[in-house]
DNA sequence: TTAAACTTTCAATTATTTTTGAAAATAAAA
DNA sequence: TTTTATTTTCAAAAATAATTGAAAGTTTAA
């Protein structure tokens, strides 16, 4: 498949964008190209299409599964597995931050209770200020992005609306 | 400067978290210390204390100052330079997404925008909308931050009052 | 002025992360 | 079975990012 250079900017764009948020480029291009992929792709075309090589094309297929943004495509009689992305934004944006929040954000709450166990800690007024502030902050951001990863588009909405 | 158990647990928790966010874990280590830090503290003393090398304290207090997590701190009749952190966890949230709105968020939605001014894009009705619905989700966060930016700790509060 | 105290810069080094590609594993077909 | 198609793994290589430290630059004091 040969890209336009509308596509390769989108696939550039979003690359970087992925950079940003713990995707890692690869990950975030093959989605990319995916995503404006009107039928399900091969690996072995995606890995012409992003000149990737074939591990790596696998690695981050397999990562972009798991995080739920991509589904296998089964074409009867053929015996490779094709490639679809899920293009719901607002699908994709609850998807990536349930990663997000398991992956960064339960740790450092882990990590900042932990710390107040700490008798030393306990003892240190000014510390254990500083300690909880952050720690309730980060349980607030917890609670909001369990409530938007649980949500439907219109409570997103409704959200906005109220916000803005 | 001695880091008891619980700071360096503190330190290294902050320096993870920043690693996630665009902020090197360097960085996000010396803000750390100086989030924790009864007083103002010398370049000399980061430093020891962090155990990294004077050209590294130094840019990277710099770029704490230019995102505005930290302030000069001059002691009358002394020569150098002191360092002190912002300690209010809302300010310091809002400068940080403050910084990520700039360098990630803004260069998307212009990248996007770019992007479908090309005629070739135009034509290719899937494309655009998926591009299209990308942009105007972009958008809708890019106003939210905003308002989160320009806000205060009170409209946070009602937010999450609504919200949750 | 000059010297001393302190800060910044940046080329070179070191550490970390990503990518490759060939071999091993797996699965379907013959 | 055995062969062929396809996917996965992972050690080594390449690319990228972070860090050092010594030299250059600044600023203040003498």
């Amino acid at each position: 498949m040969e890209l336009s250079q509308s596509h390769q900017s989108f696939i550039h764009t979003w690359g970087t964008l992925g950079g940003n948020w713990g995707i890692n480029k690869t990950m975030a291009q093959i989605h990319a190209l995916l995503l404006i992929a009107p039928d399900p792709l091969d690996t072995e075309e995606i890995m012409k299409t992003l000149v990737i090589s074939r591990g790596n094309t696998s690695m981050n297929i397999r990562a972009l599964i798991d995080w739920g943004l991509v589904n296998k495509h089964l074409i009867t009689g053929e015996r490779k597995e094709y490639f679809v992305a899920k293009k719901d934004i607002w699908v994709i944006a609850r998807l990536i931050a349930k990663q997000r929040r398991k992956l960064e954000l339960e740790p450092v709450l882990g990590a900042l209770k932990e710390i107040k166990t700490d008798p030393d800690a306990q003892s240190d007024k000014e510390f254990m200020e500083r300690v909880t502030d952050i720690e309730e902050f980060a349980e607030k951001i917890d609670k909001i992005m369990e409530k938007f990863i649980a949500s439907d588009e219109q409570w997103f909405y409704k959200m906005l609306l109220k916000l803005v």
